[in-house]
DNA sequence: CCCCAGGCGGTTG
DNA sequence: CAACCGCCTGGG
């Protein structure tokens, strides 16, 4: 199916601005990846992006989060130069409505890690824990439920090779499965207390806590800092720079942010 | 070999 | 409060 046009969505980009970790794309520029139980193969094809699926056209347009305005929600950006500079460079990138539990557990993965090996963690845990989902000629691998891995010790992750991170995971896995924390809840819950009940989780600190808001919840204010936005925002922003400066999408203005800076090192 | 990567929690001053 | 440190592992 045709899903949209390159305006719209830019594949490339908003795979690799490093919001999610299972999506993969062969030599040719086809991107391999599931969501939920819904494997795809996602390309460009001119100014259109295509998408083969069994899911619907719908399914994919929540998922690409198609039916937000995001020039509208951009508006504030451009009092900021170095985020007008962001912007257009990141143009196309889209904030993707991740599954809150994958979301969660992707970044606790992340935590002082690089990508390629966040990358293998997830898909080492995803095909043992997953399950087995076929699609065309390939096999694809559910994300596994929070009850799951609720189940598991530590020892049983040693395969991973995650090391600290391992605990924090199950940890992670006990607080959803036991409903202590419930994540479909916090979507509309206001974007602090969402924050506030992620960090009763053993290994989540407010890094962690702020991206599974984001790209887990959809709260679209929230604004991760890791590393590299504190470089960006040292060198390009006012001493006393405060997100809600950027509006309700926020977040937004982060991963053009986040993308830039980290594909072009911090320029002055 | 060393350094450190998209942090966190616990301890110390 | 802030600063610091150990933590698993593997890529560069």
């Amino acid at each position: 199916m045709i899903l949209t046009n390159t305006n719209q969505l830019d594949i490339v980009k908003t795979f690799e601005c490093g919001q999610c970790f299972r999506w993969n794309a062969d030599k040719d520029g086809q991107y391999y990846g599931i969501v939920g139980d819904s494997p795809a193969r996602i390309h460009t094809q001119g100014n259109e992006i295509i998408v083969e699926s069994n899911a619907s056209k719908e399914y994919w347009e929540n998922y690409f989060d198609l039916q937000s305005d995001y020039e509208s929600h951009s508006q504030p950006f451009s009092q900021f130069p170095y985020l007008k500079t962001c912007m257009d460079y990141g143009i196309g990138i889209r904030i993707l409505r991740q599954n809150s539990w994958e979301a969660l557990c992707s970044f606790i993965i992340s935590q002082c890690n690089n990508i390629k090996r966040i990358k293998g963690i997830i898909e080492r845990l995803c095909t043992r824990y997953g399950d087995e989902i076929f699609f065309e000629d390939k096999v694809f691998y559910t994300f596994p439920s929070a009850w799951k891995l609720a189940q598991l010790n530590v020892e049983d992750l040693e395969f991973l090779r995650a090391g600290y991170r391992s605990q924090y995971i199950i940890n992670a896995a006990k607080a959803v499965d036991s409903k202590e924390i419930i994540l479909d809840e916090l979507i509309d819950a206001p974007y602090e207390r969402a924050t506030k009940e992620l960090l009763k989780i053993n290994g989540v600190g407010i890094k962690v806590a702020n991206c599974t808001v984001l790209f887990g919840l959809h709260h679209m204010e929230a604004f991760p800092i890791d590393v590299w936005m504190k470089k960006a925002l040292n060198e390009h922003f006012p001493k006393d720079f405060c997100s809600s400066t950027l509006g309700d999408y926020a977040g937004l203005a982060q991963q053009y942010i986040f993308y830039y800076t980290r594909e072009n090192g911090i320029t002055r």
